[in-house]
DNA sequence: ATGCCTATATATCATCTTGATATATATCTT
DNA sequence: AAGATATATATCAAGATGATATATAGGCAT
């Protein structure tokens, strides 16, 4: 999916800048999907030349101007096509489809190279860590102070894609607790 | 994890051309990773200049030479230490952590703005996607007709790796068939 | 048999993404 | 008072992707 696109996507549930866009991916859609400034800020940038947002900078001394970007209609019109026209090519992709890169799954796989201290070492870690994604994916307070972008991770969509990341981490705890024994014993 | 790490990981299981070392990662490897060869071919050819691998190249008539790389003792080595070094940064990576790009995700958290008959038709498309890559994660049969890389995915690490992955994929079929009517009805 | 698809196999490259780094201030914590 | 964290934008080298090109063999359908 490109960039601009969940750029879009996410103004749709209300005005943000570009920091608060990245929060956002970080925060409650943990675990969904992440993106980089080095792609966010160009994309917001192209979307502006393109009217599919509109942009105000608050002059800020000193600092860079805090721009806050907002959708417009055409934008919109554009998101709504764009999504429609290519869902068919996400069905195939994704965390549990052929785009995945867990490090995480190879460095088990070649574990073998490992001394065994450290491999429990490692799943103890690993516990922690997805103990830690599941409290953000979950996480019910507010994002962003001046934001309505709770809307978004509260609509009905919202709450089925977070239950279903919740689903699958609680599923991949559960069969390293149960199963690490064959790793290091 | 290092292009270059991962192949001779995989290399650690028995000499391969760059297209087995891809086919392993389509196939039984489904789910855990995946690389293009635009990225696996430099990576041997650095691999090779390092004296990590060995090239015997077979001369085939008008095509291109058909190279199979085998690990060498200063490969096995510089794994086993790079894995050992960089472990840790790998705990908190992959397709539960931070570098999550879940299209599919996103598409169902933007799914509001789809006709509910597209909506079924992408989740019933998802489950049989998900079930035909089950499959290939579960997949017994032979990797490659002379290949020895069989052993990596029957070893213990392949089958605990695989078993990951297959329960985490049920999972998440389950929880769409259970949870599928928020998003059309 | 002729055409078409799939598998085997390497190579290249424009375009995009990442992860690091730089800059600057406010606010919270110790 | 110092140090860490949060807010906020911007840039860029290095690396990865997805498409495309090239070439042959084998299977299978018409």
């Amino acid at each position: 999916m490109q960039t601009s696109t969940i750029c879009l996507g996410i103004l749709r549930s209300g005005p943000a800048t570009g920091y608060v866009i990245k929060s956002v991916l970080e925060g409650p859609l943990n675990q969904i999907y992440n993106l980089s400034f080095g792609s966010i800020y160009p994309a917001l940038s192209k979307l502006t030349k393109d009217k599919h947002v509109t942009v105000k900078q608050h002059a800020q001394d000193k600092k860079p101007d805090k721009k806050v970007y907002t959708i417009t209609k055409k934008g919109i019109s554009y998101f709504e096509e764009t999504l429609l026209e290519e869902s068919g090519k996400y069905v195939r992709s994704g965390n549990y489809g052929d785009q995945v890169k867990s490090e995480f799954a190879m460095l088990l796989l070649f574990s073998k190279s490992l001394p065994k201290q450290n491999i429990k070492l490692i799943l103890d870690e690993r516990i922690l860590s997805a103990q830690q994604q599941l409290n953000l994916i979950t996480y019910e307070g507010p994002i962003s102070k001046d934001s309505n972008l709770n809307a978004l991770r509260n609509s009905a969509q919202g709450q089925f894609t977070r239950g279903l990341m919740a689903e699958v981490i609680k599923t991949a705890i559960n069969y390293i607790e149960k199963n690490r024994k064959k790793l290091h014993d």
